[in-house]
DNA sequence: CTTGAATAATGAACATGTTAAGTAAATGGT
DNA sequence: ACCATTTACTTAACATGTTCATTATTCAAG
């Protein structure tokens, strides 16, 4: 019932239809639906995304798997001491690159990730089952969009 | 250099193409073009957050800016600590309820969202025209009404 | 072959995310 | 008025985000 008080046009948006926050208000709505699934087998968000593309690629470089995951390299660095007490993942270096890191699936990562992902997908499909099929594709087209349109000049 | 997709469409990754990956991935890019700013200014974006939405509400309770700004009530705590500390805000308790804090901006933190909003709002623009007004107002729109979709049953 | 610069990854320090537990003040029923 | 419950906020503990420094390896002159 309080509203804001009537101030002079300064050039700002209004705080709750800016870009970042409904990017950040969607995920955290999208993020409440999957975490209790992923707690409730013992994993982080950020585990769950960096075994899913190991999932993928099958073998990595830290470098190549932190964009990927999109995760800062000092985060990888402590998930991946994490995953591989775990026995997710095996860890090793680069024959040819002493420098890089040789990231696998392990077995036991393997069959994890096939034991969760029907929960995962299912979730997926609910959620976009609420959204509408339509329009989450126009959303993930338009997110594509402006990814592209931002990640073109990002190196000014 | 830069890093090639070796697929051509029919083996693409799953990973890359869903909604929590696209809906981070564009965030970032876009706080990377935010950071800067905040950070030549001694702010972090939840610091920065919290103060835009004190800028607009004049005076809220611990969770109600929790809400608005979309920080868990755990790490407001300690944010709202730090702003004062540094003199941004004003905290108190309410007068009618003595658990709820009252929070409110401090004539310095007046100031200062003041003196940062031009640039803040010069970057928000070049956005814009990077992505496109009108396709910037489709995906608006879109994150707001899939926000919505995912709302409602939030407490099912 | 040697040395300085560049690269890949890790370590350090602090801020925030996340969940669970704890504290103090209000509320509701008796 | 009393007491259990609820509410609003805070602490605690650990994982991750973020920036900067450091180490180890490779690369590129010279």
């Amino acid at each position: 019932m309080t509203d804001p008080e009537m101030r002079d046009g300064f050039e700002l948006s209004e705080t709750r239809h800016t870009l970042p926050m409904a990017l950040l208000r969607l995920r955290e709505l999208v993020m409440a639906e999957f975490r209790p699934i992923l707690s409730g087998h013992g994993v982080t968000e950020q585990q769950w995304r960096v075994m899913r593309v190991l999932f993928e690629v099958e073998e990595v470089t830290a470098s190549d798997l932190a964009d990927r995951a999109l995760i800062l390299a000092p985060s990888l660095s402590r998930i991946l001491k994490t995953l591989e007490a775990r026995g997710f993942i095996d860890l090793g270096r680069s024959p040819g690159d002493g420098r890089r890191a040789r990231i696998r699936l392990s077995d036991t990562g393997r069959a994890f990730i096939r034991s969760v992902s029907p929960e995962s997908a299912a979730v997926y499909a609910k959620i976009g089952e609420r959204i509408g099929a339509d329009r989450l594709e126009k959303l993930l087209t338009l997110l594509d969009q402006a990814n592209t349109a931002l990640d073109e000049n990002r190196t000014k």
